[in-house]
DNA sequence: CGTGGTCGACTACCATACAAGTGCACCAGC
DNA sequence: GCTGGTGCACTTGTATGGTAGTCGACCACG
């Protein structure tokens, strides 16, 4: 992904600088590209971005906002380290918003948007062949989005975004799962056929099952990396790293 | 409400000025103490604020993001007006959040919980006796804060707030409905009594009709009040209000 | 009287300067 | 060697310049 090219070249083409540097950082923490309890200087930011502070600080305000990074005045910002609790409220966030979003879908699909959806599946299918798994879960996003979008509330999806980032960046570290795309391929193939035939009942189950699915993937990777996860009730202040040897590399 | 005078007196108590002012003009916007479509110049609020052009734009940036301000580049910000789509999607994505919450409230309520909610409830009919709005609309909003957190699930709340503010919005136009209050404290009742019983189908329906009632409110409010919404297709930009006037008393 | 071009005031965006606070490294004293 | 105090480097928060862009009023011209 273009980092610093990238931004520059969009900035030059037009486009305010606080988003990108915001969807930048944004796309950089969820893919863990940027790990939690990294410190995100301000100053250093803007330096690497060859912008000014101004855009890098109201960025990471609304990335505060989205619960990605953690504040702490006069100490440093810090991409946030997962807490499970937000986990677990993220979890029932989507999965209230993307089953009450079925339950409509189910009575307003038409037979474009069952095709549509069969599409996105296939363009699926086609990433999993490649073993792309980047590919994959963009497309997973789409299918996601998509669905809500028969429903008639897509403009929910803003609001399911946010918190699927939460569970996305937990999940990125069990990417080498790649057989696993098939099961979710075929928990996605479930549902439109559910939806197909109009069957709440069974569309609901699939689903559930599906979103289910991803909860527990969470908690198997929380067994593996507790160091990225932060218990609860302990907020874990980082520390500011000491550097005893002034020329580091770049 | 302490505007000017609460915030200089908070601000020096300590406590950022970006929160203080944030939340100051949200409750205000909320409040339509500034009304939809209202200029909001980073200059003339500053000076208003007796605070520097810094929080105040971080506020607004915040704000965006809420949905709460349009900002156009180089043109102005101005308070967003209601759009019908916007309220439709809130309400949605409340109702989805409170009634997947309250399925899983009817399982984990314990007496303790009940207790808690008829101590509201007996707070909102006294605020009913005094005809009280402010504080019953208070009271209204962490009576369902408190289901949400009987559930386990009081994090999301935070969510069901920021959709709620466009709701509230749209609400505070019909505050002469005094009578009204004593019907949402009956379904607020009813919904605790089914709790109560552990009874989830008559819980849910308790429920979603009382949330529904607060959207045909608003329908109603929009036949009335047409100039604050904005069509869906029509952003409706807003045109520099013409100053021939320089003199204009404050 | 109507119309097109210019100018000025205003906007948000970005950059920079200053202030207040924190933790770590270093060093004096024990 | 160990401990306590001091200064420095670094942090975010706030204030203030500077810039490009947009709109509306005004005026010259037809």
């Amino acid at each position: 992904m273009a980092s610093k090219e990238g931004l520059q070249a969009a900035r030059a083409r037009g486009g305010n600088t606080r988003q990108l540097v915001h969807e930048l950082l944004r796309t950089q923490i969820i893919n863990l590209e940027l790990e939690p309890g990294t410190a995100l200087s301000e100053n250093d930011l803007a330096a690497e971005l060859s912008v000014s502070r101004t855009p890098v600080r109201e960025s990471l305000i609304l990335l505060t906002d989205e619960g990605l990074v953690d504040v702490y005045p006069q100490m440093g910002t810090f991409v946030a380290r997962i807490k499970f609790s937000d986990i677990a409220s993220a979890q029932f966030i989507r999965e209230a918003l993307e089953m009450a979003a079925l339950r409509e879908a189910v009575t307003r699909v038409t037979d474009r948007d069952v095709t549509d959806l069969r599409a996105l599946l296939s363009a699926q299918r086609d990433a999993e062949g490649r073993a792309d798994t980047e590919a994959f879960f963009q497309l997973d996003e789409e299918f996601h989005a998509r669905l809500m979008a028969v429903s008639g509330h897509g403009d929910a999806w803003r609001v399911v975004g946010q918190a699927k980032a939460q569970l996305d960046r937990a999940r990125r570290l069990s990417l080498p799962l790649t057989q696993q795309l098939h099961l979710l391929i075929r928990q996605h193939t479930d549902v439109v056929d559910r939806l197909e035939d109009r069957n709440l009942k069974r569309a609901e189950e699939a689903l559930r099952r599906h979103l289910r699915l991803v909860l527990s993937d969470v908690e198997k990777i929380r067994a593996r990396h507790p160091e990225l996860f932060s218990e609860d009730d302990v907020p874990v202040r980082p520390r500011r790293e000491t550097r005893r040897s002034p020329a580091q590399p770049r």
